[in-house]
DNA sequence: AACGAATGTGGAACGGGTTCCACAATGCAT
DNA sequence: ATGCATTGTGGAACCCGTTCCACATTCGTT
């Protein structure tokens, strides 16, 4: 593997000058281009990226942490996130946290490893004073991870009010409100508080189903709606998010009733699978490119040394029709 | 930022003794731990990862080329991809490479500009010459990318024939057979040919649709369902990739006709998505975990510089029967 | 002719680790 | 006392680029 030692003494110049060739900074003359570009050839030479990192102490390459890529929301998320991050000259590190409990505490490490330039976490299961320690560009993706750490997240409580209103447009009465678990605050949890207060305001019955910290896989979403089933519960609405309100939604049909005839649907996130359904369901959609340009740009302008006085964003939401309610 | 110079002197010791307790080879006497455990905590020290990867001359990164992560069966891939090469204490690059017509390449590069280590890629467009160039370690998901470069892939035409049979036996007369491109030959094809095969051996008619090379967005599958209802095509049979299996059944049940009674559906791949929706869609299955870490195992062994002897791996694949079919 | 600006160059120092080598001090057996 | 492992150490050389500085040449201007 040649070095820009081998192209200098190919060349018969210094490494300063095939150096400055390569950056086209500085005075190369003519001469010294042809014979550069001639020893390049003849060596096949590729300067090595990892010294070029190691003098200027940055690589390039931010990691997105998620709990799971397979989860639409993440998997929509890191695919706009990665495109973001290219355009802008960056490279992108995945890690799924959900499997590898310090998982998260290892990449957080990589900033200090000067491994990545920056960290954009859609995760948060760290003691908040862990990423207190760490003073380097990190965006936090729907968490609150203290007052250093800019987060971007959507209007959740204005999700939560589309959501209720909604199903009492469609004249429900008696809604099943699957809500996650409240183990740390996080802004997305905004939306359940809000949902039950616009339904208290109307004089609505909800049924609030308390969810298990952290677990979103299909297995636990179907167990939960098998739960549901053999509770008996009753219900003429729903409100979850769009994996368990598709598992219910589907349920809801193998017991011919009907939808949404007998039961109406307002997922959360709105994700693609929302719309692959039948009927398509109602959701509230988050604009995730939104959300995944918005936590590049921030990342983007932290690492390169931009300071921010209000870091934190907020975007809209909006409900969009499916056939999961009537009006 | 502290060095390992500056531990070495204020723990009065010479930088050798100090990057050998880092890395626990050679001698180390107790009294000599101690006071570089001291300084190592006074200066907050953490070694610099860019430092050591140019002496090594590895970064322990492989980079993952997938079209687009938001594709289930690509996000699964790449979920599990991400679990074992963390297992093999690899950290993952992710590129979609379908919105950026040359990232394919830029992240090929990156293998000689020693970023990464080794490529699992799941995507094809450049010139296989362009691969051959590259003498490092390469692992092809699905692809074939010349001799040199293993590949790991599904015993299509096993899956072809499932596929097939699964129809015939459910009795089907007129099956709509979509079926990609053949730009590239790659092994996934292979599983049309065979259904096609199977068919004709029994004297079944088959409608081809020819899809659009390189295109798996949901945009395009529901054009192209709108299509086919256009122009009136019947049929009682149906053989499409995942996405564009459920779009197309979805349609199906739009227009009043029942599935499975008159309209049977048999999908490819496997994904999660086949089993969110209602009724749930007869599969071939891929085992994506498996390819995954095949894939892992492959480029891990390419990268700690094992040769293999017959480098291609095939893995099998199965039907699992949902409700779009009646046997 | 004199002078400064513009153009051009090679090489040392640097970034922050790792490894190797020469060398020193022990311990232990003969 | 001698020999030789074993334990332990510091520092130079190296990995491979980048940048800076001292220095050389050419050109245009007055």
């Amino acid at each position: 593997m040649a070095s820009i030692k081998d192209v200098a003494k190919e060349a018969g110049v210094g490494v300063g000058t095939v150096s400055r060739f390569l950056n086209e900074s500085g005075y190369v003359s003519e001469e010294a281009r042809v014979k550069i570009e001639e020893a390049m050839k003849k060596l096949d030479y590729i300067p090595n990226e990892l010294a070029r990192n190691l003098y200027h102490k940055k690589t390039g390459i931010v990691a997105v942490l998620v709990p799971n890529v397979s989860n639409p929301f993440f998997s929509e998320f890191v695919d706009h996130a990665e495109a973001e991050l290219y355009r802008c000259g960056f490279k992108m590190m995945l890690c799924n946290t959900e499997k590898e409990s310090n998982a998260e505490l290892e990449y957080l490490d990589m900033l200090r490893r000067h491994i990545v330039d920056g960290v954009i976490t859609g995760v948060h299961s760290l003691d908040v004073e862990e990423y207190k320690k760490i003073h380097k560009p990190i965006v936090a993706l729907d968490r609150y991870l203290g007052e250093e750490i800019p987060v971007v997240a959507v209007n959740h409580r204005k999700g939560g009010r589309l959501a209720a209103e909604a199903l009492i447009t469609n004249g429900c009465k008696k809604v099943l409100h699957f809500r996650g678990a409240t183990q740390v605050e996080s802004p997305y949890h905004e939306r359940h508080y809000e949902f039950e207060r616009v339904m208290k305001q109307h004089g609505i019955q909800t049924i609030c189903y308390e969810l298990e910290w952290n677990r979103l896989d299909s297995g636990y979403y179907r167990e939960v709606v098998e739960d549901v089933f053999l509770k008996g519960l009753e219900f003429d609405g729903v409100f979850a998010v769009d994996r368990l309100a598709i598992e219910c939604m589907n349920e809801t049909i193998r017991r011919h009733r009907k939808v949404p005839g007998d039961v109406k649907f307002v997922s959360y996130d709105g994700t693609y699978i929302t719309e692959m359904v039948e009927p398509k369901m109602t959701a509230v959609v988050q604009p995730i490119e939104g959300l995944a340009r918005e936590s590049v740009q921030l990342i983007y302008g932290l690492i390169g040394g931009r300071v921010y006085r209000d870091k934190n964003i907020t975007l809209e939401v909006e409900l969009r029709k499916g056939n999961t309610t009537i009006i």
